[in-house]
DNA sequence: CAGAATCCTAATAGATACTG
DNA sequence: CAGTATCTATTAGGATTCTG
């Protein structure tokens, strides 16, 4: 739909050959799960994961990831493991004890988001540089 | 916050040594940046632009992007201009032209996404698989 | 043409109370 | 402990109308 040139040459088509050998489900079903494991919250959480080493209780994870409410967790984590990025382990004991960790999956996509997160981080200037020029115009 | 390690060694900071670099601000600048750039509408706008490679004025976006309204166009525009991702010229001409473009920064930081995304599409069915077993499961 | 302004609805987040 | 249920508040988003 948003590709016009289905047909496409060397014209327009640079950095999104790719997408060629794509349909345009696969586009739109990938395009969907980064929108959905790049947001606030799953990246903190699959971060905090991460960072853990080890399986996490619920409660841990509401500790270690701040400002988040227990509601809006259990929802980011019931979605993240629908998209295999992690694992939900139920110990039935009273108290119940339920830990969460990366899949393998999860794992691997975590380092690809980590290796965008840190080329961002090394250019956080240039970025900034912009809005210091904007900024700067803006108020003459 | 949610390092509560700073003093990292070998045992978790596998993937993440990156972040005993870099200062929690940048940190969290960088993820909000991830969490604007990755989103539904900027990534097809973005990759619109590219596609097009040629700058594209304000109703030609509209027409590539199906779905997308004029508030939320004009939004994200503003936001993909202030991140330094797009330029925005103005031609005082009547009728007025407006033409979009990908800034250099912002046509790099589309090919570390475009990156992401053919990763993901080559893994589509790992994805997919984890989901027809739980669906499976949960159906007995 | 490229939007700004307005109005309105729908989706999300937050707070609180309750439960196996 | 790890949620679910419920209600409210905030926000995002869509439709429409208007303008330089």
């Amino acid at each position: 739909m948003i590709y016009t040139h289905l047909e496409v040459t060397e014209v327009a088509g640079d950095i999104f050959d790719f997408c060629c050998n794509m349909t345009e489900e696969q586009d739109a079903r990938a395009r969907a799960l980064i929108e959905r494991a790049a947001a606030k919250w799953p990246l903190r959480i699959l971060h905090a994961l991460s960072d853990a080493g080890a399986p996490l209780r619920f409660s841990r994870l509401m500790e270690r990831i701040e400002g988040i409410s227990q509601k809006v967790l259990t929802q980011t984590l019931r979605t993240l493991e629908s998209d295999g990025l992690i694992i939900r382990t139920l110990y039935p004991e009273i108290p119940p004890r339920v830990e969460y960790e990366l899949t393998p999956l999860g794992r691997d996509l975590l380092m690809q988001v980590v290796t965008l997160w840190r080329w961002i981080v090394e250019r956080l200037d240039e970025f900034d540089s912009r809005k210091a020029v904007k900024l700067t115009a803006t108020d003459n």
